[in-house]
DNA sequence: GATTTTTGTGTAAATGTTTACGCATTTTCT
DNA sequence: AGAAAATGCGTAAACATTTACACAAAAATC
């Protein structure tokens, strides 16, 4: 039924050539021309099929955007604020998002080579919390440049580029800050499969010549309530000040002070960690410490971008990992120590 | 560089439109034929192009979801937690989403006109804030079906299919709540551009009962700086119950009147709208009146998936409007009335 | 003014599938 | 067993573009 671009061409009185250089940009073709094609097709309802013209030219201006995660809930606050992000940086690089969420698991390899072998994507973005499964992932990857972004180690080892997430710049930031205001006993409230960030915190405590104390570190999960309960199992301990290892888990340490009766920052201090939107809405505002996000989405982004270019000039693609640091803000839910 | 069908098939000796049939499960192909050629496929590293493939029978499985909105931010929390919502049931019927994010205005027609034009996309799913914009919009969707989801009333007019979302149902059940709890100075904290629901709110309390006080109703924008300020203009004329237009207004509002040394609910209530995730971690917990998102996102996507179908069957597309209702969440940001 | 270069356009051969049609072969029915 | 129906598979014609190549006309060079 829609015009194709055979019978289109004839109407106007040109090639299917011409049409295709008009809407393309490539090739010789003068302005005049290409106006009056372009206005022709406005007039007529013509646009150009995309299979088609993708069959050809090989590109198809879409990047996957693949989250894989071994915990519900895959789609956090943390992870819609990073997609918001890579769209973002996606759309100035004239390529558009294509969403993708995934339970760590069965099915996700066969899906992944489905995904990336027909040549329907430019490239993926992996965006996963764990090291093994994302590398047995990476093995799916057939046919497109892939990224992968990660807070664990990770050195590049097949065709990936890696964007490694480094939140213990930032959690040094803090502990120094706080370790400046005066605080000596300082907790951490962490979570299952985060137990990198319990040992960063170790080693920074040791590095700032703050003591450690296992009975400050509790294990959680990640959501609201297992804040609360972390933190009512830490504050008994009387430290003056806690590090959570999300935002949310420190929204639910902050509800349960308030519950305890105890004062943020007054009896204690309190920072999270991912800097999302909402954690300057929080009563008091929630330091906290952040990954720039639209720094790892450029990132991502553009060695997607350059991968495709390394690939048309032939060149030999180099494995490369970027770091991308973290920085502390500090609030209100942040004060002096009140400790002994 | 990759296999192609022919290549393959010849390899494995079968013909095109066998291997074509394994993959695809449409035709007559005994279950021996087609485990053989998936099996030699996951062997050989074979998987049928897309572009190819989608040239010939027309469906993408894509569908996009077009944000369209006037004011910054785009994608605030509540739109995220839609395009969640919508990915997951589009993923439930085999679509994969292509999101866009764009700013009411210039070049959207022409975009629109492309990203529906070509084929590119099974069906749009297009989110506006107005309704003039919106109807602009719908112009430029060229060869696909289209729903419009939107908070302001809508007779659908051209091809499009209408998911109206209904806020007033929620917003009198809240009234009658706190008209319940005594409540008899309910004050409103809008926005611009939502003037409807400044008005149904008026007619609301008129329904219920409860005297309107136009000193009780501010205006304000939609950021939490905005709900702060709203609400100190408010909260002077002394109001035992506010509802706000959105729930990061309210979180503002949460954090002046904590600022103000109000005590909530003690002192006053507090209703937000939007019911994001988030609500219940503030402190309070925020009471809140909600629009069921996974019911939109089902609506919707079913909706498209329908009008596919009847366009198959040759059938006249029906005109249609789906409205959505709204519920209210009462948390710990409600109580008794202590106002005179 | 003749030669070379540049520019604009057309022709036609890819691009990699799907699927209508046809033909054996096998199964079902009477 | 013979006829009818169902099954499995191959051949080849779409599907709607892009682009290498060819060629004429215009512009630049000497």
């Amino acid at each position: 039924m829609p015009l194709d671009i055979v019978e289109f061409s004839k109407q106007i009185g040109v090639s299917t050539a011409t049409v295709s250089r008009a809407f393309s940009g490539r090739g010789r073709i003068s302005d005049k021309t290409r106006e009056r094609v372009l206005e022709e097709a406005r007039a007529r309802g013509f646009s150009p099929n995309v299979h088609a013209s993708r069959l050809n030219s090989k590109r198809t201006n879409q990047i996957g955007l693949y989250y894989s995660f071994s915990e519900d809930p895959i789609f956090d606050y943390y992870n819609m604020e990073l997609a918001q992000e890579i769209a973002k940086a996606a759309e100035k690089r004239g390529q558009a998002v294509h969403l993708e969420l995934s339970r760590t698991g069965k099915g996700e390899n066969q899906r992944l080579r489905q995904l990336t072998g027909g040549g329907g994507l430019d490239g993926i973005i992996l965006v996963v919390d764990g090291r093994t499964s994302g590398a047995r992932l990476i093995e799916s990857v057939q046919g497109c440049p892939v990224v992968v972004v990660t807070n664990r180690p990770w050195a590049p080892i097949k065709k990936e580029i890696v964007v490694e997430l480094d939140i213990f710049s930032g959690m040094a930031d803090a502990v120094r800050d706080l370790a400046s205001l005066g605080h000596k006993r300082i907790g951490f409230i962490g979570g299952t499969g985060i137990t990198a960030k319990v040992n960063g915190f170790r080693r920074i405590l040791g590095d700032c010549q703050v003591a450690v104390d296992p009975k400050l570190i509790a294990e959680g999960s990640v959501s609201f309530s297992d804040g609360q309960k972390a933190f009512h199992q830490v504050a008994s301990q009387r430290p003056s000040a806690v590090l959570c290892a999300t935002d949310v888990l420190a929204m639910g340490a902050l509800n349960e002070a308030n519950a305890m009766g105890l004062n943020v920052p007054g009896d204690i201090s309190i920072v999270g960690m991912d800097d999302l939107a909402f954690t300057a809405y929080t009563t008091p505002s929630l330091s906290t410490i952040g990954i720039p996000r639209s720094q790892i989405a450029k990132t991502a982004v553009d060695s997607i971008i350059s991968q495709l270019d390394d690939e048309e000039s032939e060149s030999p693609r180099a494995l490369a990992k970027h770091v991308i640091g973290s920085y502390y803000v500090q609030r209100a839910s942040v004060g002096i120590s009140t400790g002994a």
